[in-house]
DNA sequence: AATTATTTGACTATTTTTGACCAATAATAT
DNA sequence: ATATTATTGGTCAAAAATAGTCAAATAATT
């Protein structure tokens, strides 16, 4: 119950709820020295405990002006995307897959018919010509998709 | 989170709106001074937030009575998004450079908020750490946005 | 004893800031 | 006119400021 990643985490998960928007930006570098530990540390605490898994998404921006911004999401209403969520994990997923995944997220409201045909381009092939593995990288950005539609302020964001 | 360059580009932004033409003449030299910096940090503002992708426009002239001028592009100036399609075509994008471009397609109505926050959490480093060239990806992402954006049965599916 | 979790640090990646040197244009002198 | 000098802005690469990765060393748990 206290250790050093222990300790980080919770005072973490307390500001971020502190937060009306429940978003959190902060410079890793700050925040290791505060907790007196190698600026890594911020990492395995992000890995391990700010997760898909912990609710929570993770973004940042590397140089001069650089953070880390944690996003909670809302997990109120939850109509069994966190498994989806969870089941594209680090996945590979096929066009196919790919295709199905993002129509079933349109039909049942998740995603208008315009994001619907936003994504299906982006993942289609011929974009992701990517030299690495396609698969892999249309995974991420299906969970990334995924993960967006928990946020809080994404339904929120609908149109001025 | 402020960084010089920021500064730099928020003061920029808000006098170049100020003007009934859109259009900022000012010498390099005094923004420099003004800033306390040194005259190249001006370049790099220019370069990574004020480029075609970002809607602007910019020239200059050397010598005595020299001057940068930055003009702010509308689309229907810019002949409906054709050079930023051109300028993103193949080309590697960058993090900041890529959410200036979203912004940008966001304000001027191309993009609603919900697809911004999608594609900005997208196109974030945290995101797309994949094995090979991120910003070449991020690139190819955001080409592949613009090209639906130029797609009329895109366009025409904003209800729903 | 074996396994799992945490801590640490060396090395990498990205963005911003700075400075030395280059180029163009205007003004002035010859 | 031409050459020279002063006045601008441009380029590029190094340094500084951030963050990420990965694996070895420790610590905790089974």
């Amino acid at each position: 119950m206290s250790t050093l990643a222990n300790q980080i985490e919770s005072y973490l998960k307390k500001v971020i709820s502190a937060q009306p928007d429940h978003i959190l930006e902060i410079r890793r570098g700050d925040l290791a020295e505060n907790f007196m530990c190698v600026p890594s540390q911020i990492n395995y605490v992000l890995e391990t405990r700010f997760g898909v898994t912990q609710g929570y998404l993770v973004e940042s921006k590397r140089g001069g002006g650089g953070f880390v911004r944690i996003i909670k999401l809302s997990t109120v209403q939850d109509n069994g995307l966190h498994k989806v969520v969870e089941a594209t994990n680090g996945r590979r997923i096929s066009q196919t897959a790919g295709e199905g995944l993002l129509n079933r997220l349109n039909e049942e409201g998740f995603l208008t018919n315009r994001e619907n045909l936003l994504l299906q381009s982006l993942i289609s092939s011929s974009v992701l010509k990517n030299d690495g593995d396609s698969e892999l990288l249309r995974g991420q950005i299906l969970h990334s998709v995924l993960l967006n539609i928990l946020r809080s302020d994404f339904e929120n964001s609908k149109e001025e």
